[in-house]
DNA sequence: CTGAAAGCGCTAACAT
DNA sequence: ATGTTAGCGCTTTCAG
């Protein structure tokens, strides 16, 4: 049972246990790091006053000391309360708690000035490697950058890129198939005899995801020898703006027979149009798995993506690099899967 | 812009830019932290350096020296993939980064084990406070424990309890309103001339939160003279498990004409298991809310809680703390809304 | 206004 | 098998 500190007491340190003990700071420290051979007595005076006086190390010293940077991966999402990031992070948490590595956490925002400051905090604080989802820029110079990054990554710190993938700056990077996904899903909706197909988008429609799941749409229709129609390509930044868009859409001259919504919040707003509409009849596949898919009537047909995996990438790829790997930079896709319950199985009319 | 370093080269310390400037490390501190009084010619002269040689203060090293613990706070969550959970650190994290502080985290799975092992992780690298949802420990001590924080506690560390309470330790907590908003849901189905209202609940039936909930159901029970029916209480640990346990509620010779979803999961369960059966005729009030509520027919009817708002408490509590606070524990507790949406409306026959 | 010396808690590099 | 000395990068203390 270690002492109790008087409240405000100051944590024992290493030399405290060597006084006690009547040894040198350096030989408990070959006790607690099993460094080089201490005799079985000595050892064992030293662990019971660690224990008695409740002595823990203190990391920031040893690390000062030692120089390696902190034992910490810092990752940085746009944020928590979507789910998945939420797994991403937890997955992250997981393989980086198997190798003794702590998580620190920012979230960006979607704000490319706040991801900055992170990335300079969490350097600042000596994190050992970096995960990052690139907040997009806003304004004129659209596009991923992260120029800035290459500096660190020059010095040997680990970064991985989760999600999106910047323009100028190589590194490893891990991805969904959104592409390959997108063209399932639509290709679901085509052999269903949908002709009249709405691509139900994020915004702002420079972001990667949204661009590289539009690609998909416009490769299955092209494959079929669907053209396209601009007027059945829409965008809402929440699940409220999608429902708006959907309800837009259903009073067309000429509306689509089927929706394929490229992210959560436009599946959620789809459903929730379709539902208040009462319109059964329209098609609608998802991507990304929602909780609740199995529930509705008919079931929801999605895309699932495996945010765990990525996340499960993202930290193998940085700890690779903590251990030494120094390949070229890595570009890792995880699949995506088209969980089929109904709801892309609608037929107009 | 600053110098390219070479791949893998040391970066600049103080005394480097001092050595540039041809000043003492000290001065380059001073201009640093804008302590004391710097000529502006030295100054402009060591920013420039500073800027020049992309030098940035390691914050372990300055920590060590000041002896104040770490600028970050600890958070222990059971799971960051469940949205209550993220949005919660979501909170946590701009509560704090708008102190400057950074968020650092980790995933009990429920583990009391695992949870030590972080707390002791987040200590020893000198976290300078804890946020935690408490673990409940399995066998037969059940209940919530936690004593073993009360050492930190009384040596002068925040430690804030979130969502959960220990029974062994007063601590700063922070709680759902988790009994009234539970009454309330019960005496919503009660009003609407429900007599038969099933309970169904997490696993362990020992989860704090389970309880508080169940004490809701029955005190709400008890004022409206409706006897209890224990084979109307069961539980569910996922929500597959939640919806057989429904199949065999509708299944009892004299089934529930009502529904209570103790928890998100189990309401995912209970929209499964009612869809599923086509009983568009059984009532259901879940608690904590979901994306998809809106969009179900009939919309579902929740207990809301306000997540963001126990992240951003826990913070404040923490912040206050550090900040000198020595008032006696607190317990903040947050309400819960109800959000009528139709599901609640449902009469039986 | 500025600097030299000492030291935070710990470990590397020598001793012995 | 153990101890001494020095020093990580920074700040405190005390002189100038």
């Amino acid at each position: 049972m270690p002492q109790r500190n008087a409240p405000g007491a100051r944590r024992p340190t290493l030399s405290d246990v060597a006084r006690e003990v009547g040894v040198s700071a350096k030989t408990v420290s070959r006790v607690l790091n099993e460094e080089g051979v201490v005799s079985p007595g000595t050892r064992a005076r030293v662990l019971e006053a660690v224990e008695r006086l409740g002595f823990r190390p203190n990391l920031m010293a040893r690390n000062v000391r030692v120089g390696s940077r902190d034992s910490t991966v810092g990752l940085i999402v746009p944020e928590l309360g979507n789910p998945f990031f939420g797994t991403v992070a937890e997955a992250v948490e997981k393989a980086l708690r198997a190798r003794g590595l702590t998580l620190v956490i920012g979230t960006s925002e979607e704000d490319a000035e706040r991801e900055r400051q992170l990335v300079r905090t969490f350097l600042d604080r000596q994190t050992g490697g970096l995960i990052v989802v690139p907040a997009e820029p806003v304004g004129p110079h659209a596009g991923l950058d992260h120029a800035y990054l290459g500096e660190e990554r020059a010095a040997g710190l680990p970064v991985v890129f989760l999600d999106r993938t910047p323009t100028a700056l190589a590194a490893d990077t891990v991805l969904s198939e959104n592409r390959d996904g997108a063209r399932a899903g639509v290709a679901h909706l085509l052999g269903r005899g949908h002709r009249r197909i709405a691509f139900l988008g994020d915004e702002p429609a420079e972001l990667y995801t949204r661009r590289e799941r539009f690609a998909g749409y416009r490769e299955a229709l092209a494959a079929a020898g669907v053209p396209e129609a601009p007027e059945l390509v829409v965008s809402g930044h929440d699940s409220a703006a999608a429902a708006a868009a959907v309800r837009a859409l259903l009073a067309l001259p000429e509306p689509p027979t089927a929706l394929f919504a490229a992210n959560n919040l436009a599946t959620v707003g789809a459903v929730t149009a379709l539902a208040r509409a009462g319109r059964q009849d329209v098609a609608l596949v998802g991507f990304d798995d929602l909780p609740m898919a199995e529930a509705l009537r008919p079931g929801l047909t999605v895309i699932a993506q495996d945010p765990a995996a990525l996340g499960r990438e993202a930290a193998a790829l940085a700890l690779a690099r903590l251990d030494g790997d120094e390949a070229e930079p890595r570009v890792v896709r995880v699949p995506t899967r088209l969980v089929a319950r109904g709801s892309g199985e609608l037929r107009p009319g």
